[in-house]
DNA sequence: TTCGTTCACATACGCCGCGTATGTAAGTGG
DNA sequence: CCACTTACATACGCGGCGTATGTGAACGAA
């Protein structure tokens, strides 16, 4: 016997983790438009008839690819905000979190570059981003609590995250990462904390 | 005579617009990927030569639009800041304008969606986003003056302006683009208020 | 004016990548 | 044990891109 027999479902469970690993590397490093179909199916040791089996076409299995990077953010989200001692501590890092992770290259790529060109607006995403729901809902807690102004939770929620995200466009293309990084965070706290009712030019 | 003949730089002229206009309604419409080059220059009464010719490949004809698009940009936020009264006011007004630029389906599809996935993160674009270097000259001279906050101009730019690309996003493709872009343009006021030296919570 | 050269395209060809239609072996339920 | 479905692989055709080549018109020099 070549391989021990295992039920269908682990199979094929093991057949989309495959594809989707293979298909996930290839889109990180030559992104999505030229990953050829082809050549990540074959490194996976199956071919396109697979593929189009279970993601439908190309997309199918991009979406795929973004869905499972996008639960894997926002675990490592949650565990960061857990960890503060005030809301608005947990606000802030994990803020600053996520500019910092889109420094990868991976989620630079796939999730920031390729994914809004290939699905559109990433707000109209299939999971909805959880991302943005998380800060929109620190946000409208904030507010009730009398920590920051007055503001709607979901609008302010967009501008952040879209501050975000272009900070760490700019900091991954920068040439000294590092420092960049430090600037970035800085003028990022600094905005943030123009958003607290008692904000008073903190020295 | 079929046509009156003209100096040959003319025409050269004449053809690269020819080429660039039918390729903006292109990209503008079906998108960066699913635009035929021969569907379009045909469009202008050409044939792929004359692309290859003048411009390299698809995507160097994609980067004259994206050039193009951008000095037309440009020039009307410059238009807008200029009719402000005092600096801080011409600041906002033009961010302001930015987002709601964003609206426009021709700029979202080819200078946000596809841009960046065609040719990376737009801080590196050739003409260096005249966008950004504004911004950040403004905020230079507002710090300068003492309007704003001790904060790191070109970093801060970085950021809003993020924030008005995703804003922008967030109301083009909303169900109610008036209303969702009353509550941005609102919510980024008051982020941007939030930079002010003298901030104490307004309204 | 004329002739050689360069320019500004058009034409022709081949390759690659995608999608679909079809084949097939293994698994599954009755 | 058999009919049926599932989970892939294989085969085929088409469209899009890049390149190599062809061609007529514009320009410069004698």
């Amino acid at each position: 016997m070549k391989t021990a027999h295992k039920p269908r479902s682990e199979m094929v469970a093991e057949t989309r983790a495959k594809l989707t690993a293979a298909a996930r590397r290839a889109f990180a490093t030559v992104g999505y438009a030229n990953a050829s179909m082809d050549d990540f199916t074959a490194d996976a040791g199956l071919t396109r008839g697979a593929l189009y089996h279970h993601f439908g076409d190309k997309k199918g299995l991009f979406e795929a690819v973004v869905a499972q990077i996008d639960r894997e953010m926002s675990v490592r989200l949650n565990v960061i905000s857990a960890k503060a001692t005030t809301r608005w501590q947990g606000f802030v890092d994990e803020n600053i979190a996520y500019v910092e992770m889109a420094l990868e290259p991976e989620i630079q790529r796939i999730m920031l570059r390729d994914g809004p060109g290939v699905l559109g607006d990433p707000a109209q995403w299939p999971n909805a981003n959880a991302c943005i729901m998380s800060i929109t809902t620190n946000l409208a807690a904030l507010k009730e609590e009398g920590v920051i102004r007055d503001i709607d939770p979901e609008a302010m929620a967009r501008l952040i995250s879209g501050a975000s995200l272009y900070a760490a466009q700019w900091i991954a293309n920068s040439d000294d990462p590092g420092a960049t990084s430090k600037k970035a965070v800085k003028a990022f706290r600094a905005l943030m904390e123009g958003l607290l009712v008692d904000n008073k030019c903190p020295g």
